[in-house]
Formats: C-alpha cells, sequence, structure tokens
RNA sequence: GGGCGGGUAGCUCAGUUGGGAGAGCAUCGGCCUUACAAGCCGAGGGUCACAGGUUCAAGCCCUGUUCCGCCCACCA
C-alpha cells in the first residue's frame, strides 16, 4: 500500500482546522498592496462585532469566499478586506441587558464606565464571530481587520462629518422624527418597521366655539389630542362651507384651538376633520409649520405624559390612551370606537412602538448625494444582479428623504460639535477645538450624540483601505470589484456606500453589487430565535462538514429566490465530497508518481473524452461563476464530477489501470487521470476548499498549497485540454450501447451475476469500427461474454432488444426470455414513440411551419422523425418475432 | 396605496435571447461488481396555478384571475 493511501471515507474534522491555519501561516490570503496583476477586492459586510453567526451570514461568507478563491485561481491580486461592526444600539443594549442582570442601569454607571464596559464586552466577544467565519473557510486578508470604532476608520468619520457639515450637506434642526422611548434614542426611517395591527379608531367630538355644534375628528391615538394646536378641514369640504366658529374647545385640556383649512386633509374620511398635533406626527407637523401652530410635547422621552399633558402627567403613554378615553366617554364627547387596522412603527432593534417626537437632532441632506447614487446605477458604473433590485434602488433614491443620524445613545461615534459654553457658538471640527474660535473661551462642550451606526459602515469601502490617506491599498483595489448582499441591507448600507462613495472618493465603490437570497427555514419562515427554528450554522458544520454544508449554499443560490435551508440536503451534498474523496482513493490506488504528459494522438477514447467534458465543465463553470450563477457553477460541478469522472471515466479505464500486459495504455491513462484530478479539484476548490486542499497535497507532482494553482482555461493553450467533439460523439455511441444492454439486463430482471450476449448490427462502417475498438469496454462494462457486431443480418429470435441512432442491440436470451416482460417492454417503448411521432408529423405536415420556422430547427425535426421512424420499425419487427415466440 | 418575487415530479427546487420538460431527495426493482452501501445498475412519476391572447411554435412573451411570500408608503 502506497503512502499516499487517503482514508476509506472522508472526515472533515481531522483535515479542516489543519488546513486553515496552513493558508494563514503561508500568508496566502494576504492581498498585496500593489502588483502587476489585475486586482481585486471585496469587502466584507461588517458583522456586529458581538454578534453570533448565523445563516445569513454562512451565505454571504460562503459566497464571497468562492469569488475570491475562484479569483485567486484565474490569477488575479485578492483583498477580501475583513472586519467588524460596532452596531451602536444593538451592542449597547446587549450590554445594557447584560447590566440590567446586575441591577444597574447604564446611567448609573455613568457613560465612560458605561463605554468602558462596552469595550470589555468587545474584547470578551469580539473574537467569536471571526473564529467563526474561519470555520466557514473565509479567506479574509485578516493582517488587515478593521473595526468600524478604530482609530483610522473614527478618523475617516469625523472628516466626512466636518466636510459635510461645510458644505452644507449636514444640519441640525428641530423636527418630527421617530423615537424609541426603550432605547431611548431617534431613529431613521429605515430603523423603523411598520407593523400592521389591529387597533381602533376613536371618533371624538371637538365642540365649536361660539355657537353650538361641534367637529368630529378621527384618531387611532387618542391620547395626543393632549397635544393638539388645531383642528383641520379641507378647504372645498361642503360639509362646512357654512361654518362660521374660527375654533374648537379641545376636550379634557378646555383649551381653544384654532380650525385651519388644508388641502392635506382627506375628505372622504370620516366628517373630513382632523386632530393636528405637531408635535407627534409628521403628517400634523408639516401642517403645523405651514400654519404657524404651536407645537406642545405632551409625550417625552420615555413614552410618559409631560407637564403639558395636564392631569394626566406621568401616565405611560398607552395607559393614558384607555384614560383619555374613558374621560371622554363620561363627557359624552366619544362618538364611536371602530376596529381598525394600521401600520404602527417599531424599533428594529427592541421591537418597542416608536413614537414621533419632535426633537432637535442632526441630519443628512440626502437629495444632492442620491443624486449621483442613482446616476451611477443608471449608467452601468456599478451593476446590481439580479437587476430586479434596481428599481427597488431607484424607488428609495428618488424618494428618499434626510437622513436623521444623531442618536442619544453612548456607544458609537461622538459627533465632533462642540459648544461653546461663553458665546454659545457652535465648532464642527476634526480635532478637539482648544479654544472657541469666536470668543476665544476654552469652555467647549461636545456633543453627547452619537452617530448612526450605519454612518460609519457608509464608509467602509474606503476608510478600511486607509482613507482619508492616499494609501497604495486604495490606488490598487478602489473601486472594488464586488460588494456581496442580501436585499434586507440595500438602502441600510449599499446605497448608503454608493452615495459617501461617490462624494469622497469620486469613484463608485464597487463595479458589481450581487444581492443574494435570505436564508430561511424548511417551510420559508424568517429563521428567528424567537420562532425557535433557527439552524446553526456551526452545528451543521460538526455534523457534516463545512465542504458539504459549504456546497449546499451555493448549490441553493439561485438568483432571485430565498433559501429555504435543511440539514437533510448538507447531508446529501456531504455525500457528494465524500464521493470525490473516493474518487482519489482510487487514483491514488494507481496514481502513485508524476505521468509524462502524453501525446493526444495516442490516448484512447475515454481519456480524450474526459479531457474534452473536463474543458466543457471549465468552461461553464466560469461563465456561471462570472455572472454570480452560483448554483450553476455548483450542479456543473457535480454532474461532472459524479456522473462524468466517476460513473463512467473511472469505470471505463479500469481494464486499462488493471491490465499489466500493455503498459504503454496504462501509463498514458494514468497520465490523464491525474491531469483530470487535479483540474478538477482545481475547479473545485472554490466551493469546496478544504477536501480539495486535502487530496492536493497526495497528489504526485503537485507543489504548494491548491491556492496557489491556476485555472487552465488561464494558461498557454493546451491541445490536450480542448474541446473535442469527435471524441464526444464517439463515446456517446459507446455509452448509449452500454446503457442499452444494461437497460434490458435491468427491467428483464437478469442477475448482474448472469453474463450475455450481445450482438451489435450496424449499417455504418465507423460504427462496427468503434465497437471493435472498443469491444472490451462494452463487454466490461455491460457484463458481457461475448460481442459480436456486423452488418444488418439474421436475427435473433429469442432476445431483447435496444434501438438507437446508428446501431440496434441484440441480447440473445434463448432458454430465458421472459416473453410476455419484452412483450409488454417493447410495447411500453413503441407508445412512447407513437406520441412523440404524432406530435412530430403534426408539426411537419403544417405548412407554415416549414416556411417559418428557421430551417436548422426543422432539419431538425426532420432528422428526429426519421429517427423514430427507423426505430418504430426495428422494434415493431423484433416484437412480431417475440410474440411469435409465445 | 404602490412595487417585487414565486406557484414546474410526492418533497425541495433548476430551466440564460420562445424550438426535444430536468436535478437532488423520496419511491419501486436488482446488486456486497477488487474507490465509495455516504455506493452501483435500472425504473416509475408532471394539464409547468387558472383563463384568454400573440406566434408556425409558449414553462418562457402579453392581458386578466387566483393563492403564497416579501419590500416600500405620513391617510388620521
Amino acid at each position: 500500500m502506497s503512502n499516499n493511501m487517503l482514508d476509506k471515507g472522508y472526515d472533515p474534522r481531522n483535515v479542516e482546522n489543519k488546513w486553515y491555519s496552513y493558508w494563514e501561516s503561508e500568508g496566502l490570503f494576504a492581498a498585496r498592496e500593489t502588483s502587476d496583476d489585475a486586482c481585486y477586492a471585496i469587502v466584507i459586510p461588517p458583522p456586529n462585532v458581538t454578534g453570533v453567526l448565523h445563516m445569513g451570514h454562512a451565505l454571504n461568507i460562503t459566497l464571497q469566499d468562492i469569488l475570491c478563491r475562484y479569483r485567486r485561481l484565474r490569477g488575479d491580486n485578492v483583498l477580501w478586506m475583513p472586519g467588524t461592526d460596532h452596531a451602536g444600539i444593538a451592542t449597547q443594549n446587549v450590554v445594557e441587558r447584560k447590566l440590567a442582570e446586575e441591577n444597574v442601569t447604564r446611567h448609573q454607571l455613568g457613560r465612560e464606565k458605561f463605554i468602558e464596559r462596552v469595550w470589555q464586552w468587545r474584547e470578551e466577544s469580539g473574537g467569536a464571530i471571526i473564529n467563526q467565519l474561519k470555520r466557514l473557510g473565509a479567506s479574509c486578508d485578516w493582517d488587515r481587520e478593521r473595526f468600524t470604532m478604530d482609530e483610522g476608520l473614527s478618523r475617516a468619520v469625523r472628516k466626512v462629518f466636518v466636510q459635510l457639515h461645510q458644505e452644507g450637506l449636514i444640519f441640525q434642526g428641530n423636527y418630527i422624527i421617530n423615537w424609541c422611548p426603550r432605547c431611548r434614542t431617534a431613529l431613521s426611517d429605515l430603523e423603523v418597521e411598520h407593523e400592521e395591527l389591529d387597533g381602533h379608531l376613536y371618533h371624538i367630538r371637538y365642540p365649536l366655539v361660539g355657537e353650538t355644534g361641534a367637529i368630529t375628528v378621527a384618531t387611532t391615538r387618542p391620547e395626543t389630542m393632549l397635544g393638539d394646536t388645531a383642528v383641520a378641514i379641507h378647504p372645498e369640504d361642503e360639509r362646512y362651507a357654512d361654518l362660521k366658529a374660527t375654533s374648537v374647545l379641545l376636550p379634557l385640556m378646555n383649551r381653544e384651538i384654532p380650525i385651519i383649512r388644508d388641502e392635506y386633509v382627506d375628505m372622504s374620511f370620516g366628517t373630513g376633520g382632523l386632530k393636528v398635533t405637531p408635535a407627534h406626527d409628521p403628517n400634523d407637523f408639516e401642517i403645523g409649520r405651514r400654519h404657524n401652530l404651536p407645537e406642545i410635547k405632551v409625550i417625552d422621552d420615555d413614552g410618559r405624559m409631560t407637564p403639558e399633558a395636564g392631569s394626566f402627567q406621568g401616565l405611560d403613554r398607552f395607559e393614558c390612551r384607555k384614560t383619555v378615553v374613558e374621560a371622554l366617554k363620561k363627557k359624552g364627547l366619544l362618538e364611536k370606537i371602530e376596529d381598525h387596522k394600521h401600520g404602527v412603527g417599531h424599533c428594529y432593534r427592541c421591537k418597542s412602538v416608536v413614537e414621533p417626537n419632535l426633537s432637535k437632532q442632526w441630519f443628512v441632506k440626502a437629495k444632492p448625494l442620491a443624486e449621483k447614487a442613482l446616476a451611477a446605477v443608471e449608467n452601468g458604473k456599478t451593476r446590481i444582479i439580479p437587476d430586479t433590485w434596481k428599481n427597488t434602488y431607484f424607488e428609495w433614491l428618488n424618494n428618499i428623504r434626510d437622513w436623521c443620524i444623531s442618536r442619544q445613545i453612548w456607544w458609537g461615534h461622538q459627533i465632533p460639535a462642540w459648544t461653546c459654553s461663553d458665546c454659545g457658538e457652535l465648532v464642527v471640527a476634526i480635532e478637539t477645538p482648544e479654544k472657541c474660535p469666536k470668543c476665544g473661551g476654552g469652555d467647549l462642550v461636545q456633543e453627547t450624540d452619537v452617530l448612526d451606526t450605519w454612518f460609519s459602515s457608509a464608509l467602509w469601502p474606503f476608510s478600511t483601505m486607509g482613507w482619508p490617506d492616499e494609501t497604495p491599498l486604495l490606488k490598487s483595489f478602489y473601486p472594488t470589484g464586488a460588494l456581496v448582499t442580501a436585499f434586507d441591507i440595500l438602502f441600510f448600507w449599499v446605497a448608503r456606500m454608493m452615495m459617501m462613495g461617490l462624494h469622497f472618493m469620486e469613484d463608485v465603490p464597487f463595479r458589481d453589487v450581487y444581492i443574494h437570497a435570505l436564508v430561511r427555514d424548511e417551510n420559508g419562515q424568517k429563521m428567528s430565535k424567537s420562532k425557535g427554528n433557527v439552524i446553526d450554522p456551526l452545528h451543521t458544520i460538526d455534523q457534516f462538514g463545512t465542504d458539504a454544508f459549504r456546497f449546499t449554499l451555493a448549490a441553493f443560490a439561485a438568483q432571485g429566490r430565498d433559501i429555504k435551508m435543511s440539514e437533510q440536503r448538507v447531508e446529501g451534498y456531504r455525500h457528494f465530497i465524500n464521493k470525490l474523496w473516493n474518487a482519489a482513493r482510487f487514483s491514488f490506488m494507481h496514481l502513485t508518481e508524476t505521468m509524462p504528459a502524453p501525446d493526444k494522438e495516442s490516448l484512447s477514447l475515454p481519456d480524450r473524452w474526459i479531457l474534452s467534458r473536463l474543458r466543457l465543465a471549465a468552461e461553464n463553470l466560469r461563465d456561471a461563476l462570472d455572472q454570480y450563477r452560483f448554483n450553476d457553477a455548483a450542479s456543473t460541478l457535480y454532474r461532472f464530477v459524479w456522473h462524468e469522472f466517476c460513473d463512467w471515466y473511472l469505470e471505463v479505464i479500469k481494464p486499462t489501470l488493471y491490465n499489466e500486459e500493455d503498459p504503454d495504455s496504462r501509463r498514458s491513462t494514468l497520465a490523464v487521470l491525474g491531469i483530470v484530478l487535479k483540474e478538477t479539484l482545481v475547479l473545485l476548490h472554490p466551493f469546496i476548499p478544504f477536501v480539495t486542499e486535502e487530496i492536493w497535497h497526495k497528489l504526485p507532482g503537485a507543489e504548494g498549497s491548491i491556492m496557489q494553482a491556476r485555472f487552465f482555461l488561464d494558461g498557454a493553450p493546451d491541445p490536450l485540454l480542448e474541446r473535442d467533439e469527435t471524441s464526444e460523439a464517439e463515446m456517446d455511441l459507446i455509452m448509449n450501447l452500454i446503457t442499452g444492454v444494461r437497460n434490458i439486463r435491468g427491467e428483464m430482471n437478469l442477475a448482474p451475476s448472469l453474463a450475455l450476449q450481445a450482438i451489435i448490427h450496424s449499417p455504418e462502417e465507423s460504427v462496427r469500427k468503434s465497437v471493435q475498438a472498443y469491444e472490451d469496454l462494452i463487454k466490461n462494462l455491460g457484463r458481457l461474454d461475448t460481442l459480436t457486431v456486423s452488418e444488418p443480418g439474421a436475427r435473433p429470435n429469442a432476445a431483447a432488444t435496444a434501438v438507437m441512432p446508428g446501431a440496434t442491440v441484440y441480447v440473445p436470451l434463448e432458454g430465458i426470455l421472459d416473453v410476455e416482460k419484452e412483450t409488454a417492454r417493447l410495447d411500453k417503448e413503441l407508445n412512447k414513440i407513437d406520441t412523440e411521432l404524432v406530435k412530430l408529423s403534426k408539426k411537419l405536415n403544417n405548412e407554415d411551419y416549414i416556411n417559418k420556422a428557421p430551417a436548422q430547427v426543422v432539419e431538425k425535426t426532420k432528422g428526429k422523425y426519421a429517427q423514430l421512424t427507423e426505430k418504430q420499425q426495428k422494434l415493431q419487427a423484433h416484437l412480431e418475432r417475440v410474440k411469435a415466440l409465445g
């Protein structure tokens, strides 16, 4: 037994860690800062630093790793930039929950101490997600790992903030924003998730001042009435044409508020009366500004009623709703309550009901930035794949609103703005200013708010490469080649990277954006902890190995469709990994040394055939990956490896390998086997890096890591590795003959151990020659005793038959032919042919078809018709003879 | 309210300019054939959601209907 003998089954556990360490220690993931080779970069979508790997990451990372490894094999200088995100609110919430277990609030701790705790938590947990990415095989350039809060990136954030402020694209203002009373912070519009809920529509009567009667308004949030500063009606509403009163008395508060006329009001809704609460509703806010209405905040930052709410002060907002309704009922001012479905905003981090609230915040003026981002996709500088997402992207950018970037939390980039306590001057600067530039005062107080997490991630493609310095890295790798992500952060992240990249780098951040699917559970449900349907990728890996898992993800990554993950399927692909393993194992039983490359002329048919098929597989793989069709790439490989290389080639060459009497043939076949195995491993490597590396090292003549290999398609043209359609056609004939015999054996229930005899008739000399030349091969795989080939002549009676283009096979079964079975078998086949012929003749008898269809298509149909007719005749004739036996 | 995706074999899904309906798993039959029983050989199984239309030809293009899923939206 040779020393490169493999174990009987593939065990990933013995292999994966070993090779990952090897790749890292050999520096095989490292990008060169400059090179003559094409440079290709991908920046990782930075996972939350305190996060845990989930299926979404697994898919995302796997696809990126496939692209990166593929590009390296194509000879590119690849940079896969890794890193993590500080994930402001999410991380802060996690740490706050931990504190809660100790019965401490962050306020008790104080800002500085709290931030220390967060950093501490990052130290403890920050490595976890990275190690999990490594288990997936991620070939990131880890020496360059970045964090959105590290010094370099913080500098980039401050620089961007200051410049945008100078350009008037960042401003501070009092506007209505989305407020999460639980997280106690403002949120951007994107961070609010709307959920359709069953609620109520309360109809409330607001009595007119100076005359009898009332205007009835309808609201879903009666507690906000305490902050009403007007009632609005449509200027053209005829119901109020004669209304003389100019104000109403706000119930419960006994405040007189004006009746205003505004076209925003929908006359068809309810009674056409709209209560206006400028401080707690975005629309009302707009109306309020148009009419110079006071803005009265009745709900505070904790979601409790303010002193402005009068006797309701201190009540929780939901408690207050009930109380207000009761009070109105008592006063007889509640006209009715209807059931009403409406969208309610929730915090995307903590799921609390978001309160629209008037607040002073910082904003990015988004329109000017959005225009460039739109143009770049319109003119194709950045491609979005699949392009159905282009519309979504355009839609959002076209309707973009100013981006609220200030957050009232502690974990994040503190806004680089200071207020002079002496003169009130606002100073925005990259570095902490020593004194006030206006009055020279030394007491400058920094803005306590921090920036939206997505502000710093928007800079990721260039901040990670050293911007604002002009680094060699930026020069080589910006714009990056591709961004790979799921659609759920298309707006949060992708669109904003486009905006910032175009603004600050004056070029797009990436040439391609590949949007992949969401991973769902077997029932198509989104995986979530609360549903308990989460499949842990690490568990899957433990069970089946990383390679099987990765191959599964790739195989399911069809464009435009979500993935329903199930472990059962991973198991299926584990079989594939094992199949490959065993194919290698078999090969190494014979392939013990390097073989010289043979002349093409001296090769046997199967050798020529498999080389040609390898070429085709490589081309298909390349085309699929270049178009991000990962599933096609995976199935191409699967089919080639299993059904061509294993099922046919390895079986076909066995007699050659075991035949000691023809060492020349054996050597040339071994040489081909070596080439095909080697190149196949290279093709597979991006998908299943571990097992291919493991096998690579057993391969005679293979040097170094498989990561240093190159795609043969890119090398100097090698006549051995060209398509050879003549050989493919000849091999097809041989395979058809074998399948014909196997089919007979299978359907007639003949034991595999029973050696059969076959008679092949063909009028074509080339066919007879092929059969003669590969007689042993056919006999072997067809499990035949004897094989004779001749021109059509006397036919055996007690025989089963298989008819194919150019040849007819007879398997004499004297004494054992089951007439009934063979009759049934032939009948079935004839029926199929019958229906097929009816269809074809219908076509061919159609003048329009003959005239209008392309000649090529018509010819094809005619050929097929002739072929089937011939087959039908032969089968029919045979059927007669068989019947005569019975 | 607007937009998007999907409905193809029992299950999960492919199907790239319209021209012979496919794969994996599952099922059935036969095999321990010296790489692999995580395997080998063979078989059965589909009104391509429904209804129209365009075309010589439709799973694919157009219109409508229906069911499922998702995204966006300031109608109280």
